[in-house]
RNA sequence: GCCCCCGUCGUCUAACGGUUAGGACACCAGACUUUCAAUCUGACAGCGAGAGUUCGACUCUCUCCGGGGGUACCA
C-alpha cells in the first residue's frame, strides 16, 4: 500500500498503532466553534494520512446544555467542510449507537462492573460536607473531594440511604504517580495524590462524561485520543479508569493521547464561544470557503514545511503527523485566515468560483436564483465575463455581491456608496459631460474593452487635460457606485452602451 | 495553596548542536496601474532571563520570570 517514510525522528514520542482509530466526539452545546473544527481536522487528517479509521460520536450526556439543533449544526459543519467519517453518526457501523444519550445500558452496567470490583465506590458526601470538612481540616477549600467514602461500611452506607440519600459513584485512584507519553508534548508525569477520587455517576443515576467517555472510547476500540489541552489534567484519572477497565475485559488497554494546544482569541483568552471569530458559520457566512478556513485552521499549531503556508487537504493528508504539532497555544488571526481564503478562491476554477459565489449573489439580491441553472440568461452571461475580473480580487466569498452587483442590475442609477462619492471633485461633472459625449457616437459593435480605453482616454486625458484619477474616479462611480470595482473598461463592456451612458448622465445631474 | 501545560519577529511558524535565525500575515516604502485589488521590490521586526553541559547552543539540563489550564455531581 503506501510506504511511511518518516522524515522526522520524534524522539520521546510514542510510535503510532498499526491500524489507528481516532474519533472526533463534541458535545453538541452551542453553535460549532474553530477551535471544535481544529479537534476535528487534526483528528480526520491523522486518520487519513495513516488510512486509519476516523468514528464520530456525539457525547450529549448533559440534557441541561445539549440540544438537537447543535446537533444538527455539528453534523452540517462537518459535512460542510468534508471532513468525512468512517464510523459513528449517520453512517452507522459495529459499536453503535454513536449518540451517548443512547448508551445508558452500557454506562450503566460498566458503573456495576466497576463497583462490585472495588475500583469504585458509591459516595454519600455533599459538596458542602466535602467543603466543611477541608475547612476544618486547614486545607483550602479548592482541595477537593477528600476520599471520606472510601471505606464506608455496608452499615454506614446503610445509615445514608435510610436517610434518604443517593449515591455518587467515584473511581478510587491509586496513590502513585501517573505518566504517560502525549504525541504532541513528550512525556508527562502527575505526582501522586494530586488527582482526587472523581464521580462517574451522579446520585440520580446519569453517567458522566468521565465515565462515558473512556467506556466509549474502549468499546469503539478507540487507540489514538487527539483532544484539546483543556483535558490534560483530566488525563491521568483516564488512565486510572483505562486500567481498571481493562481488567474488567471492557477495554483493551489504554489509548495513546495527544492534547492539542488551545486556539487563543483575543489577549491571552482561549477562544471563547461567546467569541465572534469562534463562529465557524459566521465565517461561511462572510465568504470563508473550506479549502481557505481548514488550510489556516490547519496551521494553528502545525506546518507542512518551511517556507509554505498554502496547500491542499489532499497535500496535507500526505504530510500530517499528530507528532509534528506544536504544543503551545496559537492565536486565531483573523487577517491571515482571510489572506489565506484569498489565495484559495483564486485557485478557484471560475465556474466553481461562480456557483459557490451564487448563494451570496442571492442573499443580497444581485442574482434570482442560488443555482447555475435557474439563473437568467443574461445573468450568466454578465457572471461568466465578469468572473475572471472578480475572482483575483475578493477574498472572501461575501464580497462579491458588491463587486459585480452593479455589473448584474440593469438600474439606470446607481446611488454612490459614501466613500465613493467622496471620490468626486469639482470636475466630475464635466468630466461626465465629456466622456458621454466621447462614447455616444460610438457603435454597438465598437463597445469593447480596448476601443472604450482607447476613446476616454482621448477624451478625458488627453484632450481634456484631466489626470487619470480625476479622469475615471467619476467615470468609475457613475457605473459602479463604488470606489472599488472590478477594472473599469471591461466593466463598461460588460454593461453595454444604453446603461453605461444612462448611469452617466443621470449622476451627471444629481451631482 | 496544590497539580499540569506553554514561552522564536505584533501574529502563525521554520530551525532538531554549527544558518547573516528562514517564510507567511499585518504594517511601512517603492514599482506597475484607469480606482481598488493582484503582482513585484525593499524596509521594519524575534530566540523571556540567568546559570550549566559543549569546541560550539534557539536547539540539551536546571533555576527564575512570564502566560495559560485544572483543582465540579461541565466537557
Amino acid at each position: 500500500m503506501v510506504t511511511m517514510t518518516d522524515e522526522h525522528d520524534h524522539d520521546s514520542k510514542p510510535e503510532l498503532p498499526a491500524d489507528v482509530r481516532v474519533r472526533f466526539c463534541p458535545s453538541p452545546t452551542g453553535t460549532p466553534h474553530v477551535g471544535m473544527v481544529r479537534t476535528a481536522l487534526f483528528n480526520w487528517a491523522e486518520a487519513r494520512h495513516t488510512h486509519g479509521t476516523f468514528v464520530f460520536r456525539i457525547e450529549d450526556t448533559d440534557a441541561a446544555r445539549d440540544s438537537e439543533e447543535s446537533y444538527n449544526q455539528i453534523l452540517e459543519a462537518l459535512r460542510w467542510l468534508g471532513l468525512d467519517w468512517d464510523e459513528g453518526i449517520e453512517v452507522g457501523g459495529p459499536d453503535g449507537p454513536y449518540r451517548q444519550s443512547q448508551r445508558g445500558d452500557i454506562y450503566r452496567k460498566v458503573a456495576r462492573q466497576l463497583l462490585d470490583a472495588g475500583y469504585a465506590y458509591e459516595s454519600y458526601s455533599t459538596a458542602e460536607e466535602i467543603e466543611a470538612r477541608n475547612l476544618a481540616a486547614g486545607r483550602p477549600k479548592s482541595f477537593g473531594y477528600d476520599g471520606y467514602d472510601r471505606d464506608l461500611t455496608e452499615e454506614e452506607r446503610r445509615s445514608f440511604r435510610d436517610q434518604g440519600r443517593r449515591p455518587a459513584i467515584r473511581v478510587r485512584m491509586p496513590d502513585e504517580d501517573v505518566a504517560f507519553d502525549d504525541l504532541i508534548r513528550g512525556r508527562i508525569e502527575f505526582k501522586a495524590g494530586s488527582v482526587p477520587d472523581y464521580v462517574i455517576v451522579r446520585p440520580n443515576g446519569d453517567p458522566l462524561y468521565t465515565l462515558t467517555n473512556p467506556v466509549d472510547d474502549a468499546l469503539m476500540r478507540i487507540n489514538v485520543v487527539l483532544r484539546g489541552e483543556d483535558l490534560l489534567s483530566s488525563t491521568p484519572r483516564q488512565i486510572v479508569l483505562y486500567r481498571y477497565l481493562t481488567e474488567l475485559g471492557v477495554a483493551q488497554g489504554t489509548p495513546l493521547f495527544g492534547h492539542m494546544p488551545y486556539v487563543m482569541g483575543q489577549g491571552n483568552k482561549k477562544l471563547s464561544k461567546r467569541d465572534p471569530e469562534s463562529n465557524l458559520f459566521l465565517h461561511r457566512e462572510n465568504g470563508f470557503i473550506r479549502e481557505g478556513l481548514l488550510n489556516y485552521l490547519a496551521l494553528l499549531g502545525w506546518s507542512i514545511g518551511p517556507d509554505r503556508d498554502v496547500f491542499s487537504m489532499d497535500e496535507m493528508v500526505e504530510k500530517f503527523d499528530i507528532r509534528d504539532v506544536k504544543a503551545n497555544p496559537a492565536h486565531f488571526d483573523i487577517d491571515k485566515a482571510v489572506a489565506i481564503n484569498a489565495e484559495h478562491i483564486r485557485m478557484l476554477d471560475p465556474q466553481d468560483f461562480l456557483n459557490r459565489s451564487l448563494p451570496y449573489l442571492k442573499r443580497d439580491g444581485a442574482v434570482t436564483a442560488d443555482r447555475w441553472e435557474e439563473l437568467t440568461g443574461r445573468e450568466r452571461e454578465v457572471l461568466t465575463a465578469a468572473a475572471p475580473l472578480v475572482q483575483p480580487r475578493v477574498r472572501l466569498l461575501g464580497e462579491v455581491s458588491g463587486m459585480v452587483g452593479s455589473l448584474l442590475s440593469q438600474e439606470d442609477y446607481i446611488e454612490p456608496e459614501p466613500d465613493a462619492r467622496k471620490q468626486l471633485k469639482e470636475s466630475a461633472g464635466a468630466v461626465l459631460d465629456l466622456a458621454v459625449k466621447a462614447l455616444e457616437p460610438v457603435g454597438e459593435a465598437d463597445w469593447k474593452t480596448d476601443n472604450l480605453h482607447a476613446i476616454l482616454t482621448h477624451a478625458l486625458v488627453e484632450e481634456g487635460g484631466y489626470k487619470p484619477r480625476l479622469a475615471f474616479g467619476p467615470v468609475r462611480v457613475a457605473v459602479s457606485g463604488r470606489r472599488v470595482s472590478p477594472p473599469l473598461f471591461e466593466s463598461l463592456e460588460i454593461l453595454g452602451k444604453e446603461t453605461t451612458l444612462r448611469r452617466m448622465q443621470n449622476l451627471r445631474a444629481r451631482l
